[in-house]
DNA sequence: CGCCAGATCTGCGAAATCCGTGAACTTCGA
DNA sequence: TCGAAGTTCACGGATTTCGCAGATCTGGCG
């Protein structure tokens, strides 16, 4: 049972251009089984990838250490009470930094991303109810500094959410 | 340790006109535990939230069962080998679901959400390189019947992401 | 080529956790 | 009041996790 990969490189330690811990092919079966059952024994994944309990608890222990996964509860907003979503494209001026660090700062935006196009930044906001979304779009993010404009997509309907990646 | 409620109401039975199962508090809380760490112990999270740890263990695997949530590794995209990310907007005419399903059923397609707003869906795809990316915009997803005109969003840096809705 | 240093893997007890089960308890409606 | 359904608790055995020491592998250097 050596079959993923014959014992060749480097689990973790070299780091490519972008600071990203390069990952050797075992460590990549291990994260896919973690995709599918976050909560699989140790021994389960060794004998799916070809190593021991052991070895999989510290690689699995060194992949959370450096970042590349965590392991957590996902859930469907819309069950736990937040009810009104929406993606903000926004437009600044100057540094962009600025702006997404105060973006990155507020609880309700979920997901903040630089992007290129004819929107500086997406920013993704979980709301309890409308009023939290206005509050949140007209109030909190146009008045960070910067700011030139806004648009506003709310959510009507959530088609596809997967958390897959590498799984293909 | 009886805190969170102090035993009420209805772990799962009911549910609201999405035909979203509700949840009560002592549930919100199992799963603000593992939005933490997806690998804590029943019994730790029993203490936490005033459960015995076979209690848990069962509304967990119940909120599972339910879809309410998933346990599962989430990894950082660049660091598993896809470098090219992109939101793609997109106006499509006549019934949008045939649409988003088509969207949905692309692997490289992460995300895909109905708006309001002047996209009538977005969708977040994940790529390997440039190549796949401008394949999967300009030739699959334009080849979609009724997509009108798309417009996309290349990712130049993810700022934040964050799956602890719940957990404020 | 041989050796060392660092990192990774394996094997193995001990402790903790997981899991199924049956009984007690609560709620709700007949 | 009684019964059905759903939840929780307690408990014992199987499984898993955990820490550690020794074996193995990799890469650099004289």
């Amino acid at each position: 049972m050596r079959d993923v990969a014959s014992r060749s490189a480097d689990p973790k330690g070299s780091r490519n251009g972008n600071g990203a811990p390069q990952l050797d092919a075992v460590s990549l079966a291990i994260i896919e089984q973690l995709q599918q059952d976050g909560r699989r024994p140790y021994a389960a994944i060794g004998k799916a990838v070809g190593l021991s309990e052991a070895a999989v608890r510290q690689r699995v222990q060194k992949l959370l250490d450096q970042g590349v996964m965590q392991i957590v509860a996902v859930t469907d907003p819309l069950t736990v009470g937040f009810r009104r979503q929406a993606m903000v494209g926004i437009n600044a001026e100057g540094d962009l930094d600025p702006v997404a660090n105060a973006l990155t700062a507020m609880p309700e935006v979920e997901y903040v991303v630089m992007t290129a196009g004819s929107f500086d930044l997406l920013a993704e906001v979980v709301c309890e109810d409308d009023d939290q979304l206005l509050d949140v779009i007209n109030k909190r993010i146009r008045a960070i500094p910067g700011v030139r404009s806004t648009e506003s997509f709310v959510y009507l309907k959530l088609k596809k959410q997967t958390y897959m990646w590498g799984t293909r």
